[in-house]
RNA sequence: GGCGGCGUAGCCAAGUGGUAAGGCAGCGGAUUGCAAAUCCGUCAUUCAGCGGUUCGACCCCGCUCGCCGCCUCCA
């Protein structure tokens, strides 16, 4: 399996570091919203790389934290709390919003298809272990600390900048440095802060009130579910830097050895060519997506676009996707129910097992989901073809297994049960013999009637070759 | 100013040295009582532009134009 690293910046054979373990630790979100577009595209894609790390024989530990301490909304030390500042909003406690608000992550995860993480460390959970870190680092000389607060000193770290291409001296020029008062660097980052008055997030630490520097909780609750060395370390690609870069910088200062052999790192979803994001106001949430598309449809949106790739959204890609999407219900509502037991013929046998090559093969290569997904509709035509023509019940127990295995299991594109509540499926079965009889009878204007009734109520009539007629939510 | 990425049909999107996947939309046809669904055919002599390397380039190199990300929390 070949993935980009970011560090180095090739393409390489995943190999992790003890087969047949493999540690993956994804940036979680700052849970003080509700996901949008962007989160769904990130943790989809990175679903998809654990999926198919498992499905390739590797025992997985997926770790993804939730960040519950705000951080700062700004760099300057009268910066808020994000998370603070929206509780106060909203009129709660800082920990109810969020709880709140990583409740409805895992609900739109869970409805994306995300398989979720097998553990999913909360910052603030974890605040002993990210003092320990701290004091790891002062104590080997990384570090300082400033009226209460301690700081990373980028000099004593010689490989500052390789993640992400920066050299330290080209940091400084040009860019907005706050001259924070105590550090000794203006390029040096907060591993600990301490705490100003009003401030409710915050912990006793050696060096008084305060909570964790932006960085430090990554590398504290990797390290302690995955180890010192990590596989595959995942987020977007806004977070090279500063981000992992200080992340990997604080972790290789205190254990001396490498901290993460693969960063992966996926692109934005943009509007309209700019990033969509919480501070530009420019988001549409999933809830609002889901609203008035099958999340599937979100899911096969986002597949179709490459995880390191730019995604442009626009309602019209999403309509397009709804149509792509359709056609794989149609196909596999057509192949349900088959008897399993008959053989198969040679055309089905051939179209599975190129089906199970493209994918194979896409996947592979650095993840292709495009490629992948473009091998499904390639299997949709010809097993539509197949079973148009007179054929038995081994093709269609094979079309479905086919459906079921790589494409549901790995991309997680799986149309939902055909019907939640009970009957319905006898009542749509008990209109369409009414329907069969009015047409055998030559009473078109009455089965018309009953197939615009049905349409307005958001059916669809299928009319097949031995003039039984089925009906199937739309 | 520094670092990085992108520009492929009407729209979306793979390919990254051997002669342009796939989806949506459109058009023609098969099928149908009419539809829907499905299938068949069609849809880029060309990959932002200009040079160069090569037997051969969308793919490598250079330049130009356009767009974007990061350098401040952000998936």
């Amino acid at each position: 399996m070949i993935l980009t690293n970011t560090l180095g910046g090739a393409r390489q054979e995943f190999v992790p570091l003890s087969p047949p373990f493999a540690g993956v630790y994804v940036c979680g979100p700052t849970v003080y919203g509700d996901s949008h577009l962007g989160h769904g595209k990130s943790y989809t894609g990175f679903d998809v790389l654990v999926r198919w790390l498992a499905r390739s024989g590797y025992r997985v530990r997926y770790v993804q934290n939730i960040t519950d301490v705000g951080h700062l909304t700004d760099d300057a030390d009268s910066g808020e709390d994000k998370v603070q500042k929206q509780a106060a909003i909203e009129r709660v406690e800082p920990m109810e919003l969020a709880e709140r608000y990583t409740a409805s992550y895992f609900e739109d995860m869970d409805a994306l298809g995300n398989i979720r993480p097998d553990i999913s460390p909360r910052a603030s959970g974890h605040i002993p272990e990210q003092i320990e870190l701290v004091e790891n680092l002062l104590a080997k000389g990384n570090a300082y600390e400033a009226d209460g607060s301690v700081y990373f000193s980028v000099e004593s770290f010689p490989g500052y900048g390789a993640l992400s291409g920066r050299i330290p001296a080209d940091l400084i020029p040009g860019a907005r440095v706050e001259a924070a008062p105590g550090k000794r660097d203006p390029r040096d980052f907060a591993l600990w802060k301490a705490a100003l008055p009003g401030h409710i997030l915050k912990w006793r630490s050696p060096w008084g009130a305060g909570y964790p520097g932006w960085h430090l909780e990554c590398s504290a609750m990797a390290m302690r579910y995955l180890g010192e060395t990590v596989d595959i370390h995942g987020g977007g690609l806004e977070n090279v830097f500063p981000h992992h870069e200080s992340e990997r910088a604080q972790s290789e200062a205190a254990t001396g050895r490498q901290f993460v052999r693969f960063w992966l790192h996926n692109n934005m979803v943009t509007v309209g060519g700019t990033k969509m994001g919480k501070s530009l106001g420019n988001f549409i949430t999933l809830k609002q997506i889901f609203s008035d598309y099958d999340p599937m449809v979100v899911r096969l949106y986002i597949l179709r676009s490459h995880y390191r790739s730019p995604l442009d959204f626009t309602p019209e890609g999403l309509q397009s996707a709804k149509s792509a999407w359709e056609r794989l219900v149609e196909l596999r509502r057509r192949v349900s129910g088959s008897p399993a037991g008959a053989a198969p013929g040679e055309a089905m046998t051939s179209a599975a097992a190129e089906l199970k090559e493209g994918i194979t093969r896409a996947l592979d290569d650095d993840l292709d989901t495009p490629g992948a997904v473009a091998s499904l509709f390639e299997f949709t035509r010809k097993a539509n073809s197949i079973l148009d023509a007179p054929c038995g019940d081994g093709d269609r127990a094979l079309a479905a297994l086919a459906l079921d295995d790589l494409p549901a299991d790995v991309l997680g594109l799986r149309p939902g049960a055909p019907s939640a509540v009970s009957g319905v499926d006898a009542l749509l079965a008990a209109l369409g013999e009414a329907r069969e009889a009015m047409r055998k009878g030559r009473l078109y204007a009455e089965a018309d009637r009953m197939r615009d009734t049905l349409s307005a109520a958001g059916y669809s009539v299928r009319d097949q070759p031995d003039g039984k007629s089925s009906i199937v939510r739309q």
